[in-house]
DNA sequence: CTGTTAGCGCTTTCAC
DNA sequence: GTGAAAGCGCTAACAG
């Protein structure tokens, strides 16, 4: 029911490739363009993006693949790359993993059919053969927070190994020495275990040993974090502090600190990681790791677009972007 | 670069038509059948959803537009409707509204020319206007979460009257007189003056007045919350219980608790809306007013897939889905 | 600057 | 059950 180009042509009489151009930015004369710009108005004409991706091959659309949409750090970082992409006129189309590694490589494969013109992905998988049909159809990929393990490509995130010391150092400065640390290691995924080794670095530079019951690697989860704590608030040599190396595990810690009789920092001192409003609810306020969300949105639309922009003039070499963090100031953490 | 059924048909020696019957589920010889089989594992087929599209005027596909990405309420709703939408093998298209009407409007207009086959909106705005388009296009709309105030349209909710009165009634129940209500009804929006009226059948049905000072009336949002309670804490004759009426509200709200000398529910007894993740990891545990969001996202799924299904068959009646609430119990409010 | 023409990749009549 | 042909709405040469 919609108008097509046709219908403009009948209007004004026209040629469609005038009016294509027109559509198109091209140079018309004035009086056409009115005539065009008249006649588009009163049919209540929209171009069919469809068509028109048929014959470009080109949607000026791109593709963000979460690892689950229910996680307020996806939807934070969701709404910079929205904010960014509407600002390039850039539609945006979001896929939901659902943590599951399966329905990830679904949505790569969806993207690709929708002939989106780039993806970015914070992904669920640690190894980038969820990336192959990408890469066959030569649509580029930017990372987003979380590398791979086996490849290098193009990724925006932060230094998590020491992100994750100075969030270690800070406890250690206030005279913390049995320090525990929840953090995911699922399926050899990178992030998690780099941020443990930062961990450690800050732990044998102070020349502090590490008690393996203060190890939780498991995955990336609130129950994990909950769990973990729980576990930890019952050793008989408990932990004074908690590092907690991801925000659905500082969610999970806090619930259970929470449930517990026991209080922070009193008899427990927390650290956690990416401040969104969790810490500015809970009492008391945590010391938190944190990300610079809005710039890692930003910068890993304006890697893709560079991408899309030169695609096909060979290969380049795979950009690494890594962010500075910060720690901001809480109340939970005792001086010992 | 990528193969077409065209392709195939070199391979195959067969005809378009038998490819394409055999990709729509269309009977073909057993024979012509693994021979196309074949084909299309060994060149990698993919159908161009694009070209599909085109001809067809479906795109299997359902765009949802929120109007926070960054909210929790709307990233667990788009949680259930994105697996409620893959159950279904539809694709999902959700466009963030950043709770700008304009911008909510260009993503309606947006999803039309990506030619979704129905919408989802948890809308921003209170009136229709901004759906014109799409009813234009004759594409079907389901509202989620919230009705628009001139016009009755499919919609998927709760009904918030009753729910923000069993609210206020467990806060009566307990004994408490001095009841303040926080909501939202920035541009007459209609859920949060719904909620309202809930507050005020419940004081009123209690022989309650409600004192000027106690009504918090301004938009949705984390601000609103905080900056009520920091104005409410600091009255002469301060209430001895908040209801906060939405979810952003709340956090804000017990932000400025927090903050405060005060304690809850020593000094102050607390309700909020929707159960996320806020009332599992403040203390003490919060009462909640709980919305059935996996419920919700999949009745509007449904409902949209229904109208889609039927389209052109003559106008149907709007119908509204209205779904039960429940309290979930905390510890947030003292006995007087 | 404008018009004509040929497709993009697929589905869909309609004969066979 | 299969094939030939037309066309979805648009852009992109190429002439003029």
């Amino acid at each position: 029911m919609p108008s097509t180009i046709r219908d403009i042509r009948e209007r004004t009489g026209l040629s469609l490739a005038t009016i294509s151009k027109y559509l198109n930015g091209g140079n018309v004369l004035p009086e056409n363009r009115t005539l065009i710009e008249e006649a588009i108005r009163e049919l209540h004409y929209q171009p069919n993006e469809i068509a028109r991706g048929l014959v470009t091959n080109k949607t000026r659309t791109v593709g963000v693949v979460v690892y689950d949409i229910g996680s307020l750090f996806n939807g934070t970082l969701l709404r910079y790359i929205g904010q960014m992409l509407r600002k390039e006129r850039y539609g945006l189309l979001i896929c939901d993993s659902n943590n599951s590694e399966e329905t990830e490589a679904e949505n790569i494969r969806f993207l690709l059919r929708k002939k989106v013109d780039g993806i970015i992905v914070i992904p669920v998988s640690s190894v980038s053969l969820f990336l192959k049909p990408a890469k066959e159809a030569g649509v580029p990929v930017v990372l987003l927070d979380r590398p791979l393990s086996d490849e290098a490509l193009d990724c925006v995130r932060i230094d998590n190994r020491k992100a994750a010391r100075l969030a270690v150092e800070k406890l250690i400065e206030n005279g913390h020495e049995n320090i525990a640390v929840i953090c995911s290691n699922e399926g050899g995924e990178y992030t998690g275990y780099e941020r443990f080794k930062g961990y450690r670095d800050a732990m044998e530079a102070a020349g502090l040993i590490i008690d393996p019951d203060y190890l939780k690697m498991r995955d990336h989860s609130i129950e994990t974090g909950y769990e973990s704590v729980k576990e930890l608030l019952s050793l008989r040599n408990r932990p004074t502090a908690v590092f907690m190396s991801n925000y659905e595990v500082s969610l999970g810690a806090v619930m259970a600190v929470n449930e517990s009789d026991l209080s922070c920092p009193g008899d427990i001192s927390l650290i956690g990681f990416d401040d969104l409003i969790l810490s500015h609810i809970v009492k008391p306020r945590l010391y938190m790791v944190v990300q610079p969300m809005q710039e890692m949105g930003e910068k890993a639309v304006k890697l893709l677009l560079e991408r899309i922009g030169s695609r096909g003039r060979g290969e380049t070499q795979a950009t690494e972007i890594i962010l500075n963090t910060r720690i901001s100031r809480g109340d939970s953490i005792a001086r010992i």
